[in-house]
DNA sequence: GTAATAGTGTCTATCAGACATTATAAC
DNA sequence: GTTATAATGTCTGATAGACACTATTAC
């Protein structure tokens, strides 16, 4: 392909000018303490408020690399699977110059978020994001719609449950995302056949125990 | 969020090394003639064998804009709005350095292709793409799929067909996108509900004379 | 026993697939 | 009339929502 982008006045690759390439996150999770999905905001450097984590792409860095760097460096979190979602190139969305900003979903169990620093780092519900530069509030609304998307037909496809896990975890967990409640018998249905059973119960909860499930089918 | 990538060494944007950008396009389409989901390919400049159409973004210049500049330049065709697709980042993707690859998908009606060149350009089926340097297999794969996904549920939603159109002429519409053959009368049904009849009707024809429709609800 | 939660039975509405039937044109 | 295509009727099976009911534990 590089070859047939040299144009008919023969202009080689390094002839054209280039824009710098950041990496942009929301990183989504679900507190324990809340139960509600939230994003990971980090404190801007310069200008005071918040922002989703983001750094510019190295010399021969993949985006992923580039975000699980941001991602570690900003928030001591490691051991993610980001995706990408969509790039923003508006020419004039950064004063200082031309830059592309590709956005990207990750998602991460909880605990993976306990050793984050919190005096630079704090966690906010998605549907409540407060003010942030630049598009990172469409940042989430996309990151939001592709896990929901994700989590519809399938249980808990980013393994954000430790397993096994009982089918109540599991539906507050989709519900969390989802945004609304869900029915506990069509969603066992549904998303029951998609299970193993460990044959092993809860023991010491209120109510009968329950079964513990794995995800692998 | 630029200020927020400043890192403590105060190193600013422009002493990033920065990577070439660029743009491939899978141009899908279903020509009149063979009625089969293809995909529009050009000459390669210096190698031999066929590519997906692509440029290099020029400076300043928006993604969207380069894809339909390519598609202008190599293959004479306009009016089209292209859709992201991947950001495709293998450093070591292209041998002559570093370059990010934005692919997009675009779809346009046969008519729109009329004026291209033929001896520098090709239609291809999609399930039959020939040999393409390096990823473009991947982004016609991509590319296919997002269509399925959007031809699925709603009456050609990227304006093939020019209005108004017989439910038979949308449904082969569909049929060449699915890949495979739909139910007459099941395809009716979904897709009846959301178009308007027109009250006139096709004449001239063989059989009964099928109702006109337009998309808007 | 009561309260609480897990899990199943079952009714209904909706919808896709499949096939039959009716409607209306060209010939 | 015959043939071809459009459009509708209707049966079946799968599935989601809704609600009732049974099962098993803590207390």
């Amino acid at each position: 392909m590089a070859s047939s982008y040299v144009d008919s006045s023969g202009r080689s690759l390094a002839d054209y000018p280039r824009p710098s390439v950041a990496v942009d996150t929301a990183l989504l999770t679900v507190p324990e303490e809340t139960g509600q999905l939230s994003v990971l905001q980090v404190r801007r450097h310069r200008d005071p408020g918040w922002a989703l984590p983001g750094t510019f792409l190295h010399e021969g860095e993949r985006l992923i690399d580039a975000v699980q760097r941001s991602l570690r460096d900003k928030a001591g979190v490691v051991g993610t699977s980001p995706r990408q979602l969509h790039v923003f190139d508006d020419p004039r969305r950064d004063t200082r110059g031309w830059v592309l900003s590709v956005a990207h979903l990750d998602v991460v169990r909880p605990d993976q978020l306990a050793g984050r620093d919190r005096a630079r780092t704090r966690l906010v519900p998605v549907d409540r994001p407060g003010m942030l530069p630049y598009q990172h509030d469409e940042i989430i609304e996309r990151a939001v719609s592709e896990l929901r998307r994700r989590y519809a037909s399938a249980p808990d496809p980013d393994h954000l449950l430790a397993e096994p896990f009982t089918i109540l975890q599991l539906r507050r967990l989709h519900q969390a995302i989802a945004g609304r409640p869900l029915q506990p018998d069509t969603f066992r249905r549904k998303m029951g056949l998609q299970l193993t059973g460990t044959g092993t119960r809860t023991t010491g909860t209120r109510g009968k125990p329950a079964e513990l499930y794995l995800r692998e089918r």
